[in-house]
RNA sequence: GUGGGUGUAGCUCAGUUGGUUAGAGCGCCUGGUUGUGGCCCAGGAGGUCGCGGGUUCAAAUCUCGUCACUCACCCCA
C-alpha cells in the first residue's frame, strides 16, 4: 500500500472530487471572464530565474521550497511555486503594446517542498488572476471585488478581507529602516524567531503570535504613517474604490505577504477553521523587472489556494456537487437480449445519454442492483418477449413505473425525460 | 528541517493484564424457485495486524529502528 501511495504532499483526486474542483474551475470562469480576464495556461516549469529574480532571493520560497532541477541541456529548471512569474515571463514575451492592458486569469498545479499540513500540500493547486500592463488605479478595488464576487459564488461566508499597502518601491528602504531601528531598541525583549527576523525579514516580525513580541509590535510604528504622502494617497483612494464598490475590508498593518515583488496595495482573505492555516487567497500590487527589460512590468493580481477554498466550503457545509451519473441503465434477461443491449449501449451513446450497464451476464437481480446504486434515474429491461415484440421496458426508477416503448423510440423517449 | 499523534479487511474502527482459529459495522459477492433495485433474512469472499530487527515458551499487544499518513512550528495559497 505504502508503494502505491503518492509522493507526500500529493493527492490523487477521484471522480466524486474533482466534482468539487469544477465547482472551483467554472465559477472561476464564469465569474472572471464578466471582468475581461480570458484564461493562460503557462508551463509548470521555468528556468528557475525567472522565479528567483521576480519572487526575491532572500524569499522563503525561493530560499527553501523550490523544486529545481538541471535537465539534459543543462539548463536550472524550476517547478513553478507560484502563478504570477510565469504568466508575467508569458506576457513580456508575447509582448505588451505601450499603454496598453492584459487580463488573464490561470488555474492549476504549484509546488513548493513545504511540510504538509492541513490545506497545505508540496503539490497544491491556485486559481488566481492578473491585469498587467498600464494598470489603472481603479483596478485594485476591482479586482479585489472580483476576488470577493468570486468567495460570495463559492458560498464561502466568514471570510475577512484584509488590506494593506507596502508603499512604493522609494517607500521600502524607509519603511524598513524605520521598522528596524524601532525593533532594534526592542530586541532584548522579543522572541529568538523575532530577533533573527530582525536581521532577515523585518516586517515579518509583525506577523509574530508571541505573547511578549505583541505588545511592542503594537506599539510599532504603522507603515501607513511612514510612507511618502503620494503612497498614502494612493491607499487611500483604493480604499475610496472600495467603499464605493460596498466591498467590507479591515486595514491591517500588520499584513504582510511573503514575495518581494509587491509594491502599494497588497490584500489577503482569511478564514478560520481550515487548520492553522487562514490564508484563503492573497494578492496586490507588483512590479517585476525581467532580465532584458528597461522598465519594470506592473500588474495587479491575487491567487486563491484551491484545497483551501475546498475546505472552506467543507466548513461552510456547502452540499456537495453532485458526481455523473448515467441517465439510463440496461437491464438484459438471457444472451439474445444482452447482445441486442450492448449494441443499443453504443447507440444511446451516440444519442448523447450516458448509459450505464452490467457487462458481467449476470441475473436479473444483481442487474437491478447496479442499477439502482449506479443513480440512473431510468432502466431499460429486455428480455426475448421485448426483443420479439421490439419493445423495450422503460423503468422510472423513482416511482417504480414502468412502460413498454418502441426500441426505435427509445433515445427519443429517454432525452426528453 | 523540528516536534506530537496514528498505522489491524476496500472504508470507519474494536482487540481486555502479551496466550494459540484476529473481530464488528458499512461495502462487495451468492442465495431467499420462473423476468425487477432500495428494506429485511441467510450464507460467503476478503487481513504479510505498515515494514525490519529485538525481548519471550508465546507479540496486533512490550522494545528499538524505519517508512507512511496526519497535526502543529516555520512560512505561505
Amino acid at each position: 500500500m505504502a508503494k502505491t501511495a503518492p509522493i507526500p504532499g500529493t493527492s490523487d483526486i477521484f471522480a466524486d472530487e474533482v466534482a468539487e474542483w469544477r465547482v472551483l474551475e467554472d465559477t472561476a470562469r464564469s465569474i472572471f471572464s464578466r471582468y475581461g480576464y480570458g484564461e493562460l495556461r503557462t508551463p509548470v516549469f521555468e528556468r528557475t530565474e525567472v522565479f528567483t529574480r521576480s519572487l526575491g532571493d532572500e524569499t522563503d520560497v525561493v530560499q527553501k521550497e523550490m523544486y529545481s532541477f538541471e535537465d539534459r541541456g543543462g539548463r536550472n529548471l524550476t517547478l513553478r511555486p507560484e502563478g504570477t512569474a510565469g504568466v508575467m515571463r508569458a506576457l513580456v514575451n508575447a509582448g505588451i503594446p505601450q499603454g496598453d492592458e492584459r487580463r488573464v486569469y490561470y488555474q492549476g498545479p504549484m509546488f513548493r517542498g513545504e511540510r504538509p499540513a492541513a490545506g497545505r500540500k508540496r503539490q497544491f493547486h491556485q486559481v488566481g488572476v492578473e491585469a498587467v500592463g498600464k494598470v489603472a488605479a481603479g483596478i485594485d478595488a476591482e479586482c479585489i471585488a472580483m476576488l470577493m464576487h468570486y468567495m460570495e459564488d463559492l458560498e464561502i461566508t466568514g471570510c475577512k478581507l484584509l488590506l494593506n499597502s507596502r508603499g512604493s518601491a522609494e517607500d521600502r528602504a524607509p519603511v524598513a529602516a524605520a521598522l528596524h531601528d524601532y525593533f532594534a531598541a526592542h530586541s532584548d525583549e522579543m522572541c529568538d524567531d523575532c530577533q533573527r527576523r530582525l536581521e532577515t525579514n523585518v516586517s515579518r516580525i509583525m506577523d509574530c503570535k508571541t505573547e511578549g513580541c505583541r505588545g511592542i509590535i503594537d506599539q510599532a510604528p504603522g507603515v501607513l504613517e511612514l510612507l511618502k504622502p503620494e503612497s498614502a494617497d494612493y491607499f487611500a483612494a483604493v480604499c475610496a474604490d472600495l467603499d464605493r464598490l460596498g466591498i467590507a475590508y479591515e486595514i491591517d498593518p500588520r499584513l504582510v505577504r511573503g514575495l518581494d515583488y509587491y509594491v502599494h496595495t497588497v490584500f489577503e482573505v482569511v478564514f478560520d477553521g481550515i487548520g492553522a492555516q487562514t490564508a484563503l487567497a492573497g494578492g496586490g500590487r507588483y512590479e517585476i523587472t525581467f532580465p532584458g527589460q528597461k522598465r519594470p512590468v506592473l500588474g495587479v493580481g491575487f491567487a486563491a489556494g484551491m484545497e483551501r477554498l475546498l475546505l472552506a466550503r467543507e466548513a461552510c457545509k456547502v452540499p456537495a456537487a453532485s458526481v455523473d451519473q448515467p441517465d439510463v441503465f440496461l437491464v438484459s434477461l438471457g444472451d439474445d437480449a444482452f447482445d441486442a443491449n450492448f449494441a443499443l449501449a453504443q447507440q444511446l451513446r451516440r444519442n448523447g445519454l450516458a448509459v450505464g450497464m452490467d457487462l458481467e451476464r449476470r441475473g436479473m437481480k444483481p442487474q437491478m442492483r447496479a442499477a439502482g446504486k449506479s443513480g440512473a434515474p431510468y432502466t431499460v429491461i429486455r428480455g426475448e418477449q421485448e426483443l420479439t415484440d421490439g419493445v423495450a421496458v422503460v423503468k422510472n426508477m423513482e416511482t417504480g413505473d414502468q412502460q413498454p416503448v418502441p426500441v426505435t423510440d427509445l433515445a427519443a423517449v429517454l432525452s426528453t425525460n
